[in-house]
DNA sequence: CGCCCTATTGAGAGGTTTCAAAATAAGTGG
DNA sequence: CCACTTATTTTGAAACCTCTCAATAGGGCG
């Protein structure tokens, strides 16, 4: 019935059909100012493993949304040989805000497989903040939402042992992984070992000695780049800062 | 020749007649709609030395504006001993944007001298940044600056050795000094050495035994909470992370 | 199938933490 | 204003953890 007169909308319906919208920026939006905000999105881009999305210092042009794969942004120190791992970015993320202070980009983002995102020009979601106080809500929502989880990280690397910062990270994926409605113990971890480490400020030695560790004792099943959470108690113990 | 007819507005120029207001919520804002965020504080207030501004766990009522002193934001640890230090916040900054994502804060704030801030309630901020695209341009900078702040102090912990760390801590609080327009070189240190080692990462006897060291060799002049940055090379030097 | 990159495992050196004590500052009440 | 108590800071020595260097094993990609 409906599509006898509808003018068949030319597949634009990205929003309403993702799966991710919960937790991307139309989060809790419905409706007239879902379609508008369907609207905002210029393109989607399909990024292969090891493709940047942008590098330091690149103006910023837009803002990202993870529609799948997985995303590692970096800095590169100063003294130009290391780099440093700052976040990793999943389905339904936010990725580019860090220009927003600057006007530039602060942090190099790269695809860590091949992966797919929404692209929204900052001029054109700038205006509609402006005009729609749902969607000004909700980007001042992500800016939170992803400054919360950068003091989370804090938070693990001031947590001293490195089993304890490492099993941090992995109940971090997890709750991650479910808040996407995937299996939250069975974890995927599409960076490397060496990732992870700076990401935790640790040798990747030391991560993937601990890895073997956490299996030897049955806490884990560590299959490459697949891992599962075989005791979540002893996981969540091990947490805690003393033992 | 002004005051004549001027209605004698009850010194409620509060950012017109304050010098941080180039830092603070109204930077770059000018004339009237600077009147108008004036009219969004709804008081000052003065805390002594420790006593908090909000616990983890408040409901989120204001956003405050440090006017002058300096605060600490600290997580209590599930296990209940220890708390980490998250952040320092010193005037012309916003506190209280934890909460926006979820409505509660995440962390408690105290002052760590007597202290004094600027009450918005977030409400009427709210209301207010619906309105007026100038205000909801700066909370969002504003967020989005402490946000690129908290990534470089993941930045600062990745540093493996602790004399890169402290050294990069103390660069950070030179280049916020100077952004308040106070000397670089003569740092005012308002929190303790646990404090500072919480906040890197590290133990507080490190700190006291590296400051005690680049004191010795005539990179620093430490006087308790006063440290004069006398060498500012030789101390750029020891942030990168090798030697 | 073979190369290359990543991950794992081993042993030693080094830096930090811990525990403990002394010295210094800060806060309190007389 | 001083003496007292309390808290913070500094310094020391030993133990521990993590890093580094090095070699091996395992997957992934052409």
């Amino acid at each position: 019935m409906p599509s006898a007169h509808a003018p068949a909308a030319p597949s634009r319906r990205l929003c309403h059909e993702c799966g991710l919208s919960r937790l991307c920026l139309p989060a809790s939006i419905e409706g007239e100012a879902l379609d508008r905000i369907e609207r905002l999105i210029e393109q989607q881009r399909t990024l292969e493993s090891g493709q940047a999305l942008f590098r330091c210092g690149d103006a910023l042009r837009s803002i990202y949304l993870v529609r799948s794969g997985a995303f590692r942004s970096t800095v590169e120190h100063e003294d130009g040989g290391s780099s440093q791992v700052l976040d990793f970015h999943f389905p339904g993320e936010l990725i580019g805000l860090d220009a927003v202070a600057g006007q530039q980009h602060t942090c190099t983002v790269e695809a860590l497989q091949r992966s797919r995102v929404c692209v929204v020009p900052w001029s054109t979601l700038q205006d509609s903040a402006a005009h729609l106080p749902a969607v000004q809500k909700q980007l001042l929502r992500a800016v939170c939402r992803s400054h919360a989880g950068a003091y989370r990280h804090i938070e693990t690397m001031g947590a001293r042992p490195a089993l304890c910062r490492l099993s941090l990270f992995l109940r971090e994926l997890s709750f991650r992984q479910s808040d996407r409605q995937q299996h939250a113990d069975l974890l995927q971890l599409p960076m490397s070992r060496q990732d992870v480490g700076s990401y935790l400020g640790l040798a990747e030695e030391t991560v993937s000695r601990l890895m073997s560790r956490l299996h030897a004792e049955g806490i884990l099943d560590v299959r490459h780049k697949v891992v599962e959470i075989i005791d979540q108690a002893a996981l969540d113990g091990l947490c805690e800062r003393d033992p």
